[in-house]
DNA sequence: GTGGTAATGTCCGAAAATGGCCAGCAATCA
DNA sequence: TGATTGCTGGCCATTTTCGGACATTACCAC
């Protein structure tokens, strides 16, 4: 399988998008780097269609001008992380759950700590919003792309809310 | 994917061919049933073009009246696998060697035990002659058809061998 | 309050077990 | 002596198993 690549500028840092021919299928953050394993077959691209709409849509995103993405998603996972992933893109913008929330969501609700462990290993970082995940008590707890981010995303969505 | 099977008679009872479209994939001894988790999608098909060359040469290698294959095929296992199922074909009809003789031959002398774990999971039986692998003692050893029909098939090879 | 604990699914690493072996040695028997 | 038998210890790739660690939380005891 082919996958193709992409770079963008972002008020957090330089993010890296991965897409197969049809489907984003993940997103990086400035730290992380794209997973050699699940795309062991990947080249630049900044051309194609699915990376170049997704690039614009996370541009006016970052600007607080689009609350809802459209783009054909790919994620692989387990069965259960498909399932928490799913729960997450119903959190509607600007909104915030706790962990515990998403577990009684799935039908599972004693499963935590397990949910914290798949919202970690979401591939699609801002469009599945994990950031809007945060712990019962209210603080922030966690977040792959560093909890500096994680802050600055709710802001933006705070901001921008209405 | 999709994988085709059929069932033909022989000496030593039904045996089980599997193929996908284009090379045969599997054959199952009388005692052995297909593997669910590398063929998950399987349905019976006597009129594919593998399965049915197949079948026709099986059965004059069961007639005596044929030395070698001539079958697309498609094995999958780890690397080292590969290795020692390629290493079996290159045994002549009607020859036997030990396993130590295949470790050596894959430049590997003493992974012998190792190359009969590999043999044991040959998925190509009598096409990939793992019945021509005998102890260095000379004893038979194993067979996954049972040690009958590995000493069958070796007599079979030895009376028609000239 | 504070602190310990149990419950949940997944992944990762390490450790152990498992084979279609084989050479070396000792014990045995003719 | 020479052939046979049975054990032992080493060898190697896979598979299986097990124990933690996790982006948590509710509850109970003190």
């Amino acid at each position: 399988m082919k996958y193709y690549y992409t770079v963008m500028k972002s008020p957090v840092g330089d993010i890296i998008l991965v897409a197969d021919k049809e489907s984003l299928c993940a997103i990086y953050w400035p730290n992380q780097k794209p997973d050699k394993k699940k795309f062991p077959d990947l080249q630049k691209k900044d051309r194609s269609k699915v990376l170049k709409s997704a690039v614009k849509q996370l541009n006016f995103y970052f600007a607080g001008k689009t609350k809802k993405f459209d783009i054909p998603l790919r994620p692989v996972g387990t069965d259960f992380q498909e399932q928490v992933w799913k729960a997450l893109r119903s959190i509607r913008y600007g909104k915030t759950v706790s962990y515990a929330d998403i577990a009684k969501k799935i039908g599972n609700p004693k499963a935590v700590r397990a949910v914290g462990a798949a919202i970690g290993k979401n591939p699609l970082s801002i469009i599945v919003p994990c950031h809007r995940v945060i712990g019962s008590n209210g603080k922030l707890t966690g977040f792959a792309g560093g909890l500096g981010t994680k802050e600055f995303l709710l802001n933006l969505e705070n901001q921008s809310a209405n």
